[in-house]
DNA sequence: CGCGTTTTATAACACATGTTATTATACTTT
DNA sequence: AAAGTATAATAACATGTGTTATAAAACGCG
């Protein structure tokens, strides 16, 4: 009996990750989403309760897009931790609005970087410190999260305009730090 | 002739600044000020043009603050340079919503991390790196560049929330920073 | 004390936001 | 084809924002 949606959810989630994208995850409103569907502001709250909803599941969407970014091309790559680094940062000079809504704006979830570090998807980049430092498990941790948060700086960096976009000298800034970071032996405490 | 003005420019400043301290410059707005001052809307508008005009001057004293922060008691410390980095994250961690403020917020200057190294303030920070690790001139603006995204990039995952705050862990965290890039000597390229 | 200028209060306008009635439309099924 | 229901359009309400017009108030100076 009844008709099927003309615009469908997938359609409005589409559009609002678009405008995320371009403008910022503020530029997402019920009617800037009308006018991009072709339609009033009825049928986008129609299919979602509210636009924090909307909001909620583009979060989602743009944290999916991000790890992706991360490991692409990351198989074939002859230093792993150096190029998830990399894609890091030119996500973040390249993605700016996405950057901020991700870990600038209050949608964040909160997840702590030590959280991160203990889930398991980590394991393997914690194995490649210790591959590359001979450090033991316990203190790969702490040079993991020294690499992250140098990373990050630079991405913010990039990401908020304190800085210009340069592979090269990305690059070069990058296998720095690492060289230095991973020359790290056992240290007292 | 006149009388004097009883909301003066200092007081919404003062109101204003206190506001981004609190709740984030967002929640400047012309109403509010007024409710904390006491008054109608009409004196705010009436010794400011715009409320752009309040936010800029906001912008100048929430940037004389941190620089002012970054300083304090840097003269005693043995380690300037760590301890120039511990207040620079201790203030991210302290006072969160001033740090979006000044770096994440569309009022930022957009000051580059080149210009900011080239400027003369930065000449004696440049002069202890050579110090600690003995590199010429040319190349100490790079092994600067580098610390400054590290500690940027722990300020910042503090000022979201993506990290507790423990003035311990911090200290830890940064000598070990330091002491991975105080050791590159000249490297090639 | 009163005059004149400056400051303030009141009130409203213009705009943008989310959200919701009410009405019209369109489609799927019988 | 008709009917009934899910969907969409129109329009409005409620709220919050910056800004401004008008009128009242307050103060320093003569």
């Amino acid at each position: 009996m009844p008709p099927k949606a003309k615009v469908t959810r997938e359609a409005i989630l589409d559009a609002a990750f678009e405008l995320a994208r371009e403008q910022g995850f503020e530029a997402i409103t019920v009617r800037r989403l009308a006018e991009r569907l072709g339609c009033s502001t009825q049928p986008v709250l129609y299919q979602f309760e509210s636009v924090r909803q909307i909001l909620e599941e583009t979060y989602r969407r743009a944290d999916d897009f991000h790890t992706a970014r991360l490991f692409d091309g990351l198989e074939s790559a002859e230093e792993p931790l150096l190029a998830l680094g990399l894609n890091y940062i030119r996500f973040a000079a390249e993605e700016k609005p996405l950057f901020r809504f991700l870990f600038q704006s209050g949608w964040f979830e909160g997840r702590t970087l030590e959280e991160l570090i203990a889930q398991p998807e980590v394991a393997p980049l914690l194995a490649l410190v210790g591959e590359a430092t001979g450090l033991p498990e316990a203190e790969r941790g702490r040079v993991f999260e020294a690499l992250f948060a140098a990373v990050h700086g630079y991405a913010s960096l990039l990401a908020n305009n304190a800085m210009r976009w340069d592979g090269e000298a990305a690059r070069a800034a990058l296998s720095m730090l690492f060289e230095g970071l991973m020359k790290l032996r056992g240290r007292p405490r």
